[in-house]
DNA sequence: GCCACCGGTGGC
DNA sequence: GCCACCGGTGGC
């Protein structure tokens, strides 16, 4: 399979009400969404708003009610007003699988995501942030305090929602959903987003990287730090971290796990024709959740489901019993999103 | 030996 | 289905 070349990414989007605390969920109506732009590779130049024909959807309403979203942007070198979604494009070349792609390759994978992106609540266009931390700023308070334009203004004086959109879905890039309001990490801890390989079975993880530079990958593993590390612990609490990852727009880039060992085997209940649901079958599950209020992207996704037994060879042996199951889809991109890179300079 | 990354489980 | 957690492993 040979997807486009350029386009290894996509647009992610979904409402933001999953996450834990469903309260606030309920609170806002208006689902909000955020994005998170992972770079891909390969060509493209993905200017960063080619309001071409080619994916309107990004844009503007994504989401009749999406009222904030962001994505991630790797503000590379620049991170002031200049805006250059995708920055790296490293131009990797696709290792066959994730770090099995042989010896030289220069750093792993894909750095990391590739911008950072939010919604404006009046105009609903993107506006790219310049920095992982404005963007960590801006994602604390979105629920009570909605991205607009105009805030944008910070680093770029005379946006206004009269201005185009500084980035379009148009399949370039992969996007994913953010969470609201996670807090910011404590000063001097980063937060570390890595998102995994298409056909994985989680889309990222989230390590937070202590002042000492301890990478720490779970509640219980900072909890245990901050306990035997007093130096770090500050005022710094639990509740400033969360493992939250994004949610990836495309349907199928993240494998699903078989369902689980039934139990008993249930034959008791003859399924009824209408339980069956015999039109089903046609429905591709994509699409499902994501509505954009438009016509569903012109899917990259589409290509997503094959089936070819090529499960990422990694760790072989550690299966068990169970089956493997693999749509392993043959990815095309590779890539890496990492904020790890990223510098501070925004302020 | 370390660690980044991936897989998978158990619980909800 | 999602989330939290963490074991294992390959690569360095």
């Amino acid at each position: 399979m040979q997807p486009h070349p350029g386009e290894a990414a996509i647009k992610v989007e979904k409402e933001a009400n999953d996450f834990t605390g469903s309260s606030l969920a309920s609170k806002l109506d208006n689902s909000l969404q955020e994005h998170i732009d992972v770079s891909s590779s390969t060509s493209s130049s993905s200017s960063s708003e080619d309001s071409s024909s080619e994916t309107q959807d990004g844009d503007d309403h994504t989401n009749g009610d999406a009222s904030k979203q962001l994505v991630l942007y790797n503000p590379s070198a620049n991170g002031k007003g200049e805006i250059v979604p995708v920055p790296e494009r490293v131009q990797f070349k696709r290792p066959p699988f994730g770090r099995y792609s042989g010896p030289n390759m220069q750093s792993r994978v894909l750095p990391s995501v590739g911008a950072f992106t939010v919604q404006c609540a009046n105009c609903f266009k993107w506006r790219l942030i310049p920095t992982k931390e404005k963007y960590e700023e801006i994602r604390e308070r979105v629920l009570e305090n909605p991205f607009i334009c105009e805030k944008a203004r910070e680093w770029r004086p005379d946006i206004s929602c009269d201005d185009p959109t500084d980035i379009s879905q148009d399949g370039s890039r992969l996007w994913a959903i953010d969470k609201p309001n996670i807090a910011q990490p404590p000063p001097g801890w980063q937060r570390l987003l890595r998102i995994r390989g298409e056909g994985s079975t989680k889309f990222a993880d989230v390590y937070y990287e202590a002042p000492s530079g301890k990478r720490l990958r779970s509640m219980v593993e900072i909890q245990k730090y901050l306990m035997e590390h007093p130096e770090y612990t500050n005022g710094v609490t639990l509740s400033q971290f969360s493992f939250q990852i994004p949610k990836p727009l495309q349907e199928n880039y993240v494998r699903k796990r078989p369902p689980r060992e039934k139990p008993s085997h249930d034959t008791s209940k003859p399924l009824e024709p209408s339980e069956v649901n015999p039109l089903a079958w046609a429905g591709p599950d994509n699409i499902t959740d994501l509505q954009l209020g438009r016509p569903a992207l012109p899917p990259p996704a589409l290509e997503a489901p094959i089936y070819d037994h090529v499960p990422r060879p990694a760790k072989q042996a550690r299966r068990t019993s169970k089956q493997m199951y693999s749509n392993a889809i043959s990815i095309e991109h590779k890539f890496k999103a990492d904020e790890s890179s990223q510098s501070r300079n925004s302020t």
